[in-house]
DNA sequence: AGTCGCATGTCTACACCGTAGACACGCGAT
DNA sequence: ATCGCGTGTCTACGGTGTAGACATGCGACT
């Protein structure tokens, strides 16, 4: 199989999921490949474009909502479909995290959201604001459900830190469950702000 | 001088704040402290502590508020305090950004916003829900900051891919505006339901 | 006073990293 | 037939985190 960009950032993918982010070096992935780690470099000026096609590879497996939800279920939707799909590799969910979907596929997730923010009654600066702060929103909880995993001992004494909140009925930092709260909180302000802009 | 955790933290918080995240290696913050990469293993078990102590010791800075604001203003006032503390060191604000408040410096950050939220009329279990929001909101919206400068040109394209936005008019990406107006939206949801729990 | 232990700093060495630059090959166009 | 070019290979450079052995000095205890 000769190489090309698709096959190199698949085999890529395929090796974060296995074996997560520092495992994605360039020599790793040339084994992978079978091939001279150099040859990489014909098909992407350096690692980091490299990494940027990996995480849009990701982004293009959101499923886009149907289309006749009403707006504010049509982004919990999409946004907890970006959720899903970065779980389903967790190896590299964190470094999906990290990136804005800016590449060709993940511009396609951003054309929903703009979609549905206009459609909830924002001026479009307005548009532009609410979605960035709902796709830092989503990075961010990805991160700490990432992160959960690793350093849920340290949140765990951060949480005792705290009086009067009994360490048994912690809801489990960066579950579904705690993002569809912080999701709910956000919709619940924009469907504020649209209202108030278009009454 | 002698080594020691504290001025260990300090030099490399100096290195980075002069020259990136990328130079805070090991051998670097030695150069800067005049001593053997060695030997500030002596005082931190591996690099990810030392970095973790730099976050700690930039949480540190932001100033609490008084105490007599209404608690969505005092966690306005905290947010946008750790914000523009992050943004004080524009080298490592992206590496604080990654790291939640977790340190012992940080705890202090941690304890304002659980009390504010408390008093906002939230059960125990939507505080800890809420609080971890809020945190992720203005990690991520520190990225976007730091990314901002970076990535600003993707960033224009993926706005003006969006037919009917005049890139023109557009906020610019990772303002403090654009912060404060998704902060906003958190608010007013948590508002809403501190209002429905405790009418 | 002598000796032991321990904390601290130094040195060397290992395995790894991203990638610049020179080289080899094969194919399509001139 | 030859040239150029796209692709893959090889070597090498300067960097990384850190394990492990060694030196040194100081405080405590016999």
């Amino acid at each position: 199989m000769p190489l090309s960009p698709a096959v190199i950032t698949q085999a890529t993918l395929a090796l974060g999921d296995r074996e997560g982010v520092k495992a994605m070096s360039m020599r790793r992935i040339a084994a992978e490949l079978g091939c001279d780690p150099m040859a990489i470099y014909r098909h992407f000026p350096h690692r980091e474009a490299l990494l940027d096609a990996v995480a849009d590879a990701v982004a293009d497996e959101v499923p886009a909502p149907e289309g006749d939800e009403p707006w504010d279920e049509r982004i919990r939707l999409l946004l907890t479909g970006m959720r899903t799909v970065a779980l389903r590799h967790p190896g590299i969910a964190g470094h999906v995290a990290s990136r804005p979907p800016l590449g060709p596929r993940g511009r396609r997730v951003a054309g929903v959201l703009f979609g549905a923010l206009t459609e909830a009654g924002l001026p479009p600066a307005d548009v532009v604001r609410a979605f960035q702060a709902l796709i830092a929103y989503t990075a961010a909880g990805l991160r700490m459900a990432v992160d959960a995993g690793e350093r849920d001992v340290r949140w765990q004494q951060v949480s005792e830190a705290m009086e009067g909140l009994p360490g048994d009925q912690l809801p489990v930092v960066g579950s579904a469950e705690q993002f569809d709260y912080g999701l709910r909180l956000m919709l619940n302000g924009i469907r504020l702000e649209g209202e108030r802009a278009q009454p």
